[in-house]
DNA sequence: CCTCTTTCCTAGGGTCTCTAGGTAAGAAGC
DNA sequence: GCTTCTTACCTAGAGACCCTAGGAAAGAGG
């Protein structure tokens, strides 16, 4: 019979479509099999298990957005820049939903060893930060706060958690605003007056 | 032959210990059958299905979470209502891990309609938020930017996201610094220079 | 003591993950 | 053009899980 000539990258790329559309967790051995037109026996040859299937699209959306990130902030610095950071990574997250879900899974060493994605996502962080002159540990607690906003921000307004009685878009630039002003103002240690 | 006398809140309390220890997709309702020391057909006279007795979970979860951060917050105003909310917020999601993923389940609208805990999560926002003196749309934006830090960094904490160069802790007190900071010179519109 | 409610049961169908072992398609070497 | 080797894909089947239908018995209320 005819084969479909399926490797491990296209069937992760056929996986990472259908985790857009229909969300993370319906990405299925038996589900992705169906849409591949072969028996789910048959993509064990291709991928470890479920989980590593998941790790696989995870792999792929870290470097993808890694590529739209440091595309954006080519070129730029200060404000300027952590705007083009931070919408491109929510256009990401927002035009690929299941890709970015699964590149918050909790992964482990060698999974993520050999992978580019992660590692220019801290890069691109702190180059970023360099214009605003902070020092460790303001450097790492800064960049905690930010991931930390931005990942927040996406999972509550992908998860229908904010209400319509304000445009999103316009809270996220108020909202980056707001932590444009803090990376310029950094409270030192023990400025925390009330 | 002699019976547990289960009832849905006893069933929801045991399932609810076992997502903080197992972690949320572990609940499953033979595996809490099998703890029950019942058979998992009989679960469903307690509770409706799989989602159902997450729901649950998240709805308990809420209810203790706004209690907890109530409790936190009373009697105090500022920048202390607001290390007081959210040590409360972030000290009830590390103790209940399994829990806490449950309140940030995709709600439908009849499921919560029931409930206080996200009602009472909004009531307590707005009130910590009135020492601040912001008006709309300040005030959705800059709720919307709290619950997105605090989420972001309870789950990137609780993901394991965080390298161990840096004390957790000492990143977070330093993080609600940098948001007290930007609550007392919220950013207006057009306020926006580089 | 009888009746009604409700907790729990058995039986069974359907979906999914994953392994073991086999077949055939297509590329590589002669 | 034939053999050989790799590998994409298969069938068969075990085990876990979700959920429904229908029945039995424990315990509460009359």
């Amino acid at each position: 019979m005819a084969r479909a000539g399926l490797t491990t990258a296209k069937v992760t790329a056929v996986a990472a479509g259908m985790a857009d559309e229909a969300g993370l967790d319906k990405v299925t051995v038996s589900a992705l099999a169906r849409r591949l037109g072969v028996k789910d026996a048959s993509l064990y040859s291709h991928v470890k298990n479920l989980r590593d299937l998941r790790v696989r699209i995870g792999l792929l959306g870290s470097e993808e957005m890694t590529d739209r990130i440091g595309a954006a902030v080519a070129g730029r610095a200060g404000k300027d820049a952590l705007v083009a950071f931070a919408d491109a990574y929510r256009s990401y997250a927002l035009d690929h939903p299941g890709r970015y879900a699964a590149t918050q899974m909790r992964f482990e060493p060698e999974e993520v060893a050999g992978s580019v994605g992660f590692r220019r996502s801290v890069e691109l962080t702190y180059g970023m930060l360099r214009a605003y002159d902070l020092a460790e540990p303001d450097l790492t607690d800064a960049g905690r706060l930010l991931r930390s906003t931005f990942h927040g921000y996406i999972h509550l307004e992908l998860g229908g958690g904010f209400n319509h009685s304000r445009d999103v878009g316009e809270s996220w630039a108020r909202t980056l605003d707001a932590l444009h002003q803090v990376l310029e103002n950094w409270p030192s240690r023990h400025d925390g007056s009330k």
